[in-house]
DNA sequence: AGAGCCGCTATTTTT
DNA sequence: TAGCGGCTCT
């Protein structure tokens, strides 16, 4: 294997890199904080670090990189970008995964560690209580003194086994009765995640062995979206990682900090640079938006930071007329059905294609999706609801899963003629299930019939059976004994427990039998299936790291955005997270029905972001 | 009984 | 922000 050196080492697949991240990339010696505004590149900026490090070898095989998401989709990404910059030996040494699957790791591999009564059986499972299951729990052991955000407060803030810590009698006898009734309380015993961390926790804290295990593999760690990250998840990377061994990278925003509600730090970036003390880096362009976008933005910026720097665009602008605007509406109906005309106009004239203009909104996404659709149907457009659930399954998590990933392929060859992009991904899908020992040319044409013959099996089937709602059972069914179920569920670790893998594949069934209900033909219902052509809509938080050629904000108005005072630092961040997702353009409706425009956000956007009186627009 | 006031709460989520 | 329940005072 031959190494660049470092001053040789040039970025891959990108135009240029900032000074400031070439900065930020080639300290590898101590700790940095890498702080930038929407568009700057973060998880781009983290690829190429990992890239350079894995390249030049200063990060020497069998030495890792453990990088730390929140979102399995946003591990996923930032792996796959590694992976097509690195050869297979460097990029298998980049270890992504999000902070509950690291934790989880860390219990299964050392579970035999915890000493009792805290030590999970092994046939554990994750449980994510309900509200309702937490409140019974405190009710039946006579605990209603205190409500379920303290308790889950109580719960994720005491360390077990900790005699340093000061934990009142009370405490100690609601927390040992809730591990006690999670472990032995119902037929089979349950984790929670937050439960993980403190497990994690304590293996951690108690085992110099694990931590020098971990310190030894893993001399570089990358958090990203760091100013999300909770105080026990904090707790766990200090006690993990120590500031005089470990060199971390940590990239975010505080500006686009918008989890507080649910627990993260109010400083995350400051106490990290004490902590570690790490140096503060911050990346100044923008590759997402245009300069008479990133000017808007700037004026949002400021109000959530005095202090910040302005960004530099690095996008063209693409379109002409107004990049933004408060689209103000009399009532609901002419709301929805003229916002429906415009985005078809925009699709007839050729601006945007439909999976271009997401439509984001505060909160209830299912909501919206059920008063929009009806007029976006009668102008031909979809809507995707990416947080809506499949049976048990998000359509947004459903299609990040390993067995999409595997199925997909053989649908698309089983449903078309010419498709080598699926051909390519159904070998490559099948020599990783089928992992033969040797990976020489006769085992690879074995592969590649064998890909052959299950599309053409699936194609005759699929020939014979309609493209309609009710076939898509029997068709995935008859895929996945296909390829083989068993290998299909050994290939993914949470697909052998029954109950995971068939959520998935339920899942699976019901979108790809919607999709067929408005489907002519079978690859029709597999684009619709995937997303294609359909208008986004999604709430402002899971829009949190995806970009649009259009956005519009859904509801504008006192009354469904009415936590949007000046008082409430993290709904102005929100806003600010909704409007940063725009590449060309961004637009907000706003209806007097429900109270009519914030007045303090008009006087503060002033006439950059007009206020234009929606009959004008149909 | 009715007015007036206080304090509370609703929404957003990872796996 | 606004609507609710619960409370007190007239």
């Amino acid at each position: 294997m031959t190494f660049v050196k470092p001053e040789d080492w040039v970025p891959q697949g990108v135009a240029e890199l900032e000074d400031r991240a070439w900065e930020a990339l080639r300290e590898t010696e101590r700790s940095v904080s890498v702080t930038a505004g929407a568009g700057a590149g973060k998880t781009e900026f983290l690829a190429q670090k990992a890239s350079y490090l894995l390249q030049t070898a200063l990060c020497p095989a069998p030495k890792r990189i453990l990088a730390i998401s929140f979102k399995r989709d946003a591990a996923e990404t930032l792996a796959k970008r590694v992976k097509i910059r690195c050869p297979e030996d460097q990029s298998r040494r980049f270890v992504s995964m999000t902070f509950d699957a690291f934790t989880k790791g860390l219990v299964d591999q050392f579970r035999l560690g915890i000493p009792q009564p805290f030590r999970p059986p092994a046939d554990y499972e994750i449980s994510f209580p309900t509200a309702q299951i937490v409140r019974d729990f405190l009710e039946r052991g006579e605990f209603s003194e205190i409500n379920n955000a303290t308790f889950e407060k109580m719960l994720s803030a005491r360390r077990i086994l900790d005699e340093n810590q000061i934990v009142t009698a009370r405490q100690r006898e609601i927390l040992d009765a809730y591990w006690q009734d999670q472990y032995y309380g119902g037929a089979s015993p349950y984790l929670t995640f937050p439960m993980i961390n403190r497990l994690a926790e304590y293996l951690l804290r108690t085992n110099a062995r694990i931590r020098r295990a971990l310190r030894i593999t893993f001399p570089v760690i990358f958090l990203d979206e760091f100013q999300d990250v909770t105080g026990p998840q904090f707790e766990l990377v200090t006690t993990a990682f120590d500031p005089a061994t470990a060199v971390l990278t940590a990239v975010g925003d505080d500006k686009q900090r918008i989890l507080g509600w649910a627990g993260a730090l109010p400083n995350a970036f400051s106490v990290f640079k004490q902590f570690y003390n790490a140096r503060p880096i911050s990346l100044l362009l923008n590759w997402r938006s245009h300069a008479d976008l990133v000017a808007i933005q700037h004026v949002i910026a400021s109000r959530i930071d005095p202090d910040v720097e302005p960004a530099q665009a690095r996008a063209e602008r693409e379109v002409d007329g107004a990049v933004s605007a408060i689209w103000q509406f009399e009532n609901r109906d002419t709301e929805i059905a003229t916002l429906a005309l415009w985005v078809k106009a925009q699709v007839d004239a050729g601006t945007a294609q439909p999976h271009d203009i997401a439509i984001l909104v505060r909160n209830l996404a299912n909501a919206a999706e059920d008063e929009m659709c009806d007029a976006f149907r009668e102008q031909g457009l979809l809507l995707r609801n990416l947080a809506r659930n499949v049976g048990e399954i998000s359509i947004q998590d459903l299609l990040s899963e390993n067995l999409t990933e595997i199925l997909m392929p053989f649908l698309r060859l089983g449903a078309e003629k010419k498709n080598p992009k699926a051909w390519s991904e159904a070998q490559e899908t099948l020599r990783r299930l089928r992992a033969p020992l040797e990976d020489d040319e006769i085992a690879l044409q074995l592969i590649a019939d064998d890909a052959a013959d299950i599309a053409k099996a699936l194609r005759d089937h699929l020939a014979q059976h309609p493209a309609e709602t009710g076939s898509a059972q029997a068709s995935v069914d008859l895929l996945i004994d296909l390829i083989d179920e068993k290998s299909i569920r050994q290939s993914t670790p949470s697909y052998i427990r029954d109950a995971d893998f068939v959520r998935v594949k339920e899942g699976f069934v019901e979108l790809l039998d919607e999709a067929l209900s408005d489907a002519a033909r079978w690859s029709k219902a597999l684009d619709a299936f995937e997303g294609l052509d359909q208008v986004p809509l999604m709430t402002v938080h899971k829009s949190k790291g995806m970009e649009f050629h259009t956005m519009i904000f859904f509801g504008l108005d006192s009354q469904s955005w009415w936590s949007l005072t000046p008082n409430r630092a993290e709904e102005l961040n929100s806003f600010f997270v909704a409007f940063t997702r725009a590449k060309q353009r961004a637009f907000f409706t706003s209806c007097s029905e429900r109270g009519g425009q914030i007045v303090w956000l008009r006087q503060l956007l002033g006439d950059a972001v007009p206020s234009v009186d929606g009959s004008t627009l149909a």
